[in-house]
DNA sequence: AGAGGTTGTAATCGAATGATTACTAGGGAC
DNA sequence: GTCCCTAGTAATCATTCGATTACAACCTCT
């Protein structure tokens, strides 16, 4: 397993939100690559260079700091879409196709779009649920009243975007160019960005 | 947290085959409402209705336990849509939507298809990554090779599973009748079962 | 200069959990 | 009946991990 890494070494004593903001990237990488339950405040400590009691303490708990990471992920996503809507006329029917490219431009940010989708499979959870229900509806939401999308518009995104979190979260990328029908069904996904995937599986 | 149960408590004597499916059943369930890491082995043997040592010795690990759950969820999906395939002539234009009724009826064995979509989730995870790969794999050549699929049908297809996944994962069901836009969107992803959902729900 | 708040770490604790060991009881073959 | 394999449990161990405590170094304001 490629521990993550985030920030780098040299110790210097910086401001403690410059340092959150270290530390919810690195968390973000490490929850989407481990899960919620599987990540641990050490290896997120680690991918932020701190100590693992620093973590703790600036967040309370790990809850709060997964919370915190899922926060930042949807504001984030969601500022990303309304820069496109804002770029369009309402009804201009390019729309989803440009704001699925701005969701795959995300997956640059390590773990962003990964710590989401780990949270939306712990629906069950009574802490976590209520928040992915919210940040799932929110998403929705947007896509239905400010980008104008139809229920069924809206959905047929959604679905889009599950199938490629799916797809990053198998890893699949990694075998792009060693197995045909990977590469075949990636391309099948997402038609201009399928590559992305692969570039992704190597960091 | 409501605790998963699978089998009663009348501490039989049954042939290890039997209770070996129990357990199966029961760790499917355990395993999809929490997650690999987040499932306990002491949960597993609750739900099944044994004791902790009991599951760990049958299979030898827990990381063993999960590879069995995620080999009978696959070939119980596969062996289902086998039997919508069959009974239908190669190019007939409805069998995708049925196809998808089949895959909706899983949803009624508790944690099957969570549990694969946990292990989706997974990628990275040397021992559990390359197992989730192949089997979305095979699925994806079941769907091209044996339902005749397009590599771009097979792609939809897969994108409306993984949303419905998403959907069940995030526990959205709960709040069918209480929320209008999540009404919306799930009958909009379900068009014909969006009830199904809520009544998963409330298991 | 030094007082006090801020940034950070080392050490350690307690609970949870997967795994192991040692043991008990049922039931079929002869 | 009794031998013995199979089915099953109670008790416990070792590790991991989130959290806590106590302490050290740095910066800034006066």
């Amino acid at each position: 397993m490629s521990s993550v890494t985030i920030a780098e070494a040299p110790p210097t004593r910086m401001k403690s939100e410059v340092r959150r903001e270290l530390i919810l990237a690195a968390a973000a990488a490490v929850f989407g690559e481990r899960g919620y339950v599987g990540a641990t405040t050490d290896a997120v400590a680690k991918a932020a260079a701190v100590s693992q009691p620093y973590v703790v303490r600036m967040f309370g708990t790990k809850a709060a700091l997964f919370q915190a990471v899922l926060e930042r992920s949807l504001d984030k996503l969601i500022a990303e879409f309304r820069v496109e809507i804002a770029g369009h006329v309402p009804t201009d029917d390019e729309l989803p196709m440009c704001i699925g490219r701005r969701y795959v431009s995300l997956l640059a940010d390590r773990g962003l779009l990964l710590s989401l989708m780990q949270a939306f499979m712990l629906g069950a959870d009574p802490e976590i649920g209520p928040t992915a229900r919210a940040g799932f509806l929110r998403v929705y939401r947007l896509l239905r009243d400010e980008a104008g999308f139809t229920p069924e518009q809206a959905t047929e995104f959604l679905s889009g975007g599950m199938m490629i979190n799916t797809l990053v979260g198998l890893r699949m990328g990694a075998e792009f160019d060693t197995d045909p029908e990977v590469r075949e069904m990636l391309t099948a996904a997402m038609p201009t960005k399928a590559a992305l995937l692969r570039d992704l599986a190597r960091q």
